[in-house]
DNA sequence: TATGAATGAGCTTTCATTCAT
DNA sequence: AATGAATGAAAGCTCATTCAT
């Protein structure tokens, strides 16, 4: 039997703390040796625990692992690119935030960007295809605000919202071959691409 | 013992058209469930062999036909983009007979451009790191060309040409939630898109 | 540790009480879900405990809540139909009154008399092959007395408890494709049968 | 893969050797050492096969093989007893022969007779619990038309069946603690006892 | 009396691949 | 050109049990 089994009541501070070990370890194996390879043994192995064992007994599944694997590091980029956002007072200025906040995320906790791209592409997720995805959805929100207020021009959302969103994670891609890539000035780059492609023009 | 082993003779036809059977059930396989489950019995299921055996018969080992699927789709994307581009006499023209073409062959041939992108994903493809994506150059090289010809603005030809790639490779994705998107429209709006962010300010 | 281990001593009323949930516990796990399905985890998850640890800690090993189980099933089995047979004056009513007495308790403590069938064919119990069957000795003890009194023909007395053993385990079987059976009428029947097949040919 | 995907074709000679030589390996052990011991280990041990892959290579999934297991014992116990039933004319003749021919079954092929006892008893079979019992049928059957006849007495056939079909299940328990047990004189025994139970009462 | 944490051994199943025609 | 048979390795998962409070 696992820890697994008694939920609903807290997790001990122990047994949290192995799971965010083991957590931590399956992003790295992810990361570096793609969905595929991370198998149970190679993640114990990186976590150096005794036996894979103790991965199933702290989580009900693979699946469940993986789960955790991406609400952590989507909660980690939630918060730091939302805090971001949210000092901003323009759609613009948001929009600026999030790229910025996005590329500064995707520099500093590099293996956390890949593993969760390399989690979306590998079909892990059991993408529920009637509801619309969910990640664009803010992006979207934004710049669909930002043109009622006029200060972006006309445009889809749903596509901008698209190309922002994959301009974002072609950051690390470009990384895996160019790993001293400035990524500041990317951001730079890209937010001047994206204020070019959606200002109102003149 | 296999094809494989006595190749630097020429296939015969029946061999040719065996492997092309082959790659494009692994080509279907790939796209429907995805890189991970594309076992050699899913692809032999697929392609209605009687064992797996014939794969390994025809291809050395999994990694020969992986490199066969992308070979296969890389030559027929970049044959017909390649030649659409061909037509045109300016950077600006080549780049949006570069999006159209792009987005024409992932709305025609939906299952190639999914299938390509799951492998590209998977880390299946032994990247060496010390080469340059082969992929961005020709795009690069464009932008480069454009800029040189005064037809572009001064933007990093690195970045611009990585967010064009990733901006083509979204559609797939976007085609993933929204089957029935406008394709056509799709194109014309990342057109404008990258119009706005390349042409030369006024 | 367990409490196993300081066993000799008296056991708490608390351990009694527990031991007697976890017993409980087995025997519907068993007769729900089969001897094979009948897993510590399952059991604690029947018995509502937090973990399996609590039964370790309280039997020894598995072979001995099995035991437990076996010998309590027993015990109150063997004390109702029992005290029935005890009323009886005559072999011929102690055999009716085995009959049906063992049916009613069928029909009232179905779960104990399917976990006790499902525990006896699983081989689970160690049969000491040199003692003789120790549950079918009082039913031939009685056949012999029967035989020696004048009650019985001449039979095979080994022969014939085996079956009237048997037709007493055909009930739960019985039970569970028919679960409204009528189990006085059973019980009636089989008393007809054994009655018939018995008695002193004329 | 195995050769278990190809089915709808016939399976080779060889092929249906091994499975056969599986399958009867797989009833002894589960003769052997109960039903919850036969692991694909015990069996392939054996049957001194070199792997347990080959047991998966040459059944779809454990499921398949008992139910193979079952299978094969059924045909072959039918078969026998059968046989011997259709040369009789009278429904109490084929009672006799019913008896008679499985009691002999019993003996001959003890461990085919507990494999299938032990695979019953586990709730491996998904009985299906809307339909009725089919082993109780053909019994039953004989003994209703053989009141219909007149040859038999007034009772409950579902009922007799049932102790009838048990008695014969008793056997094989029997022999497990006395091996030595005259099985012609048991057959004779069960005969005179239902023949008892069942004639017309003068 | 009870529990959280950990664990080694074993399970079935699936993987690509190879041997031998 | 194709096939049937076999296989070692590894996968995820479940088992009862033990270590330490």
């Amino acid at each position: 039997m696992g820890v697994t089994e008694e939920r609903g009541e807290r997790l001990s501070f122990t047994a949290a703390a192995r799971r965010a070990q083991i957590i931590d370890a399956a992003i790295e194996t992810i990361a570096q040796h793609g969905f595929g390879a991370a198998t149970f043994a190679r993640i114990a192995e990186h976590a150096e625990l005794s036996s894979t064992r103790l991965i199933s007994y702290h989580f009900k599944d693979k699946q469940e692992l993986i789960d955790e694997v991406v609400g952590a590091i989507l909660a980690e980029l939630g918060g730091f690119v939302g805090e971001r956002m949210a000092r901003e007072t323009t759609a613009r200025g948001a929009l600026r935030a999030y790229l910025r906040a996005s590329s500064e995320f995707t520099d500093t906790r590099r293996s956390r960007m890949k593993a969760l791209l390399a989690v979306f592409t590998s079909g892990a997720l059991p993408f529920d295809p009637t509801d619309q995805a969910p990640i664009l959805s803010p992006l979207e929100k934004l710049l669909r605000d930002g043109q009622a207020a006029g200060e972006f021009r006309d445009f889809d959302p749903l596509v901008m919202a698209s190309v922002v969103q994959r301009s974002v994670e072609g950051l690390p891609m470009l990384l895996e071959t160019r790993p001293d890539l400035d990524v500041g000035a990317y951001a730079d780059e890209i937010w001047t691409l994206f204020d070019l492609a959606t200002r109102r023009t003149p």
